[in-house]
DNA sequence: TCGAACCCTCACACAGGTGTGAAGGTCCAC
DNA sequence: GTGGACCTTCACACCTGTGTGAGGGTTCGA
């Protein structure tokens, strides 16, 4: 598919897919007149990306742990540098405390907004 | 207590702290000689500033929620407009989206080091 | 063959969170 | 009273993710 649907289906706009591409995030071919051709199943790549950058994280991180979340994953054993693994661990540790400590505001937003809400009827 | 032991006891930079103060998160009296004072519960309240911050909300944000966040918060009922209210709901809802998401990856980064770890030995 | 709707690259611009450093005041210990 | 460690404000600069638009090519239907 080219650009414009690619952007289409995931609420990007173009602008951010080639973005993406010149940081290595996702990949296209060209077609002979030069459009990108993007394989489908970009649609949820670009979606996961999208998810990944509005939790926080940067395309330069993404961009290494992108690769292991992909199935099947087997292939990328290869990739699994040491210093791969250890980027992974503590990339994961940040999301637990991001985890953490979003659930915990979250839900004192909740219990505020709760307690707003019984408060004036 | 002075910016720098604030800073050293929040992993701050000062900097940050008076970026913090200019977009209204924290506040300071001033000594006669111009430093500033912080409050010993401030400490808390920077911290939890940067966990927002690093969880991906904007300090226009974080400056609207985080008087719901404190406690006692019944004083801050009255804060309580229709909009407010409305972005709260909204940033609830998002960060509830972002701990779906970040768990969902997280978790999928944690399989794939189990599976990379039980794999070579 | 014209126009609309695509696509391309390139470049400037912006906002937000940070770093850094200049130019200067205060405080304290030697 | 001098030096060092603090503090002040101000300003320039960076990176990152985005928007926007210029200048130009391609495809396709009327």
């Amino acid at each position: 598919m080219r650009i414009g649907e690619l952007a289409e289906r995931t609420g990007t706009s173009r602008r951010l897919l080639r973005y993406y591409e010149e940081r290595g995030l996702v990949v296209s071919t060209r077609s002979a007149n030069g459009y990108r051709d993007y394989d489908a199943n970009l649609v949820d790549r670009v979606v996961q990306i999208r998810g990944l950058l509005d939790a926080g994280l940067p395309t330069r991180i993404i961009k290494q742990i992108l690769p292991c979340l992909d199935k099947p994953r087997a292939i990328h054993f290869p990739d699994a540098t040491p210093e791969m693994l250890a980027t992974l661990e503590r990339e994961r540790d940040r999301m637990t405390e991001r985890v953490r400590f979003l659930t915990r505001n979250r839900d004192a937003i909740s219990e505020y907004l709760d307690a707003v809400r019984t408060y004036v009827p």
